[in-house]
DNA sequence: CAAGCAATAGTAACGATTACGATTTATATT
DNA sequence: AATATAAATCGTAATCGTTACTATTGCTTG
């Protein structure tokens, strides 16, 4: 995923070009990490200073519903990320500090020996959480 | 865990013996399964119609520390589960609409293949979400 | 360049959770 | 049994993250 990429998805899908959307679209493409709410408006605050909440939120949701971000929720806040270049189903080890993430290859359901037939499963989530190299020292 | 082992628990650790906690973690032992701070108001207010909100989240979190309870965080909502006979680590399988729970044996950390050195492992969460039997129909 | 509609700002509302001062209650001590 | 004291609780307000609303702005297309 890329902003161009991006961009370009959302004219696909009838939403409109503006500046706000590709420059949060740049700065998800220069983190490459999960990003809150909150992180998005204090980044863009510079050049967007009164960056209502609602542009923020609708547009992180917007994103995600294209698949132009990843989002996840840790200790009970949304976090976005740019989508991984990796296209295949993947995990994510997340540092809890800084939202640095690494991707996990292997996914746990392909092993699961449980009989899981009297649920109708709809989905799962496998996250290791740590701190990185950076936000240890 | 039962309700007598749970009281045992609290008074070892300084903590007071009160009908509202005897019948909170009744609840829990009665209905084994992921509840809201929520739900257990509406399932004690018949007996104590002003429960306050501090009281619960105080005790479920002070259970939660004491793993007397189980903790999760579904859909942005916090829920407690009496904890598994189980004493080893596992995960669930969970019924999003009832909160019902059904054992995972296998823990995706021990085949892992990426390395993790980078970054300072604190922990993981895995969890199969679904909607049970009961639910579905 | 004007019409139409999406996007946005500013702000209010919302739901879950936490926090607070005043009061009540469990427990230990006398 | 009466009392002291510290914990537990109530009633309510505050907080936090998120969603929703209305008026206004600004893309896009003909």
């Amino acid at each position: 995923m890329d902003v161009l990429t991006a961009m370009d998805l959302l004219k696909k899908n009838g939403f409109k070009y503006t500046d706000k959307r590709r420059d949060l679209l740049q700065l998800f493409s220069d983190e490459k990490r999960y990003l809150s709410a909150k992180e998005v408006q204090d980044s863009l605050k510079e050049n967007y200073p009164g960056l209502s909440f609602d542009t923020i939120y609708r547009n992180l949701s917007t994103f995600s519903e294209l698949d132009i971000l990843e989002e996840t929720e840790l200790e009970g806040e949304k976090k976005f990320r740019f989508t991984c270049p990796t296209k295949e189903h993947h995990h994510h080890l997340i540092c809890l500090k800084c939202g640095k993430t690494k991707e996990i290859n292997a996914c746990p359901m392909e092993n699961i020996t449980t009989d899981l037939s009297d649920f109708q499963v709809t989905g799962h989530k496998f996250e290791i959480y740590g701190v990185c190299q950076v936000c240890v020292s």
